[in-house]
DNA sequence: TATTGTTATACTCTATAACTATA
DNA sequence: TATAGTTATAGAGTATAACAATA
């Protein structure tokens, strides 16, 4: 019975996890037209984590590297991070948030902020922080299994 | 204060938010080849709700009439629903789910709740629900406000 | 005239595979 | 040989605009 019942339950979240595209396609909405929702990802994270290589950013953004280089490409064309030359490694270039990358990401906070206000305007900062912690719960139930999963590949 | 410290909130609600989709990208992995995520949420929503228009399914699913007419198309192409005259409008048909559309549910559902628990097995029924909840009451959010900013479009 | 749906077009995001350069 | 990254290609999802048929 308790087995019955998480299965509807897995049948739920199933459908709500398919239904967040709404909530991410009305956040994309309010960004700058050059500024897709991928290259606001890539500038948040490059600020939160600071400089990395195009292999750490596509573990943090959990896509295909040739998928970041592109994103990279991106925000590099305007001017939003450059790239510099890894004295570990010479296959290698670190990501370095340009000045401009900084006033970018200040805008982005502040139209995400914006949205955010105007659609959650009757939550309370505890239930926020209440849904922050299981969404991050949840990135990690699936990004560790994805890890694992991806490192054992080879045998399944 | 209290306002910076919900304004930092919102950043990283907008982080996790963005971080989802790495989530559902492991979630559409496990699904049929010829039954990508969007013909899953559609199939979905016609046995939840029943027969219904595609606008409604518009409506539910939260995009554009001209995206719901792609996915019904090839969820029909398959023979996973049949479209019925509208008997109240000519120019509506309904949606029905067909005999074989109820089986290849069932496929969907087995396959979402196998990923569901490989990565969540450390979830117990409780933490499932309270996600639920709080995914259920941000679509609504974002639905209810989403739903009066295209009603008064025309009067900004 | 207004609404329901469809189709054409374009853009974003993603993965796979083939390739280059360095370790 | 193996790894870091790039590029070419293809497929899924989406929105806008132009269109057809019906209300």
């Amino acid at each position: 019975m308790a087995a019955r019942a998480a299965r509807r339950s897995y049948e739920e979240l199933a459908r709500h996890l398919s239904g967040i595209g709404a909530v991410r396609r009305e956040m994309a909405r309010g960004l700058p037209q050059d500024c897709p929702p991928a290259s606001a990802a890539a500038l948040t994270l490059l600020h939160k984590y600071g400089e990395m290589r195009i292999g750490r950013l596509s573990e943090l953004m959990a896509v295909d590297m040739s998928v970041t280089s592109r994103h990279v490409s991106h925000i590099e064309e305007r001017g939003w991070v450059e790239r510099h030359p890894d004295p570990q490694d010479g296959r290698s270039r670190l990501l370095r948030l340009t000045e401009r990358g900084r006033r970018q990401l200040d805008t982005l906070v502040q139209v995400t902020t914006e949205t955010l206000e105007t659609f959650l305007h009757d939550w309370t900062d505890e239930d926020i922080a209440r849904l922050n912690g299981m969404l991050e719960r949840l990135r990690q139930s699936f990004g560790d299994s994805r890890a694992s999963r991806l490192a054992h590949e080879d045998t399944p």
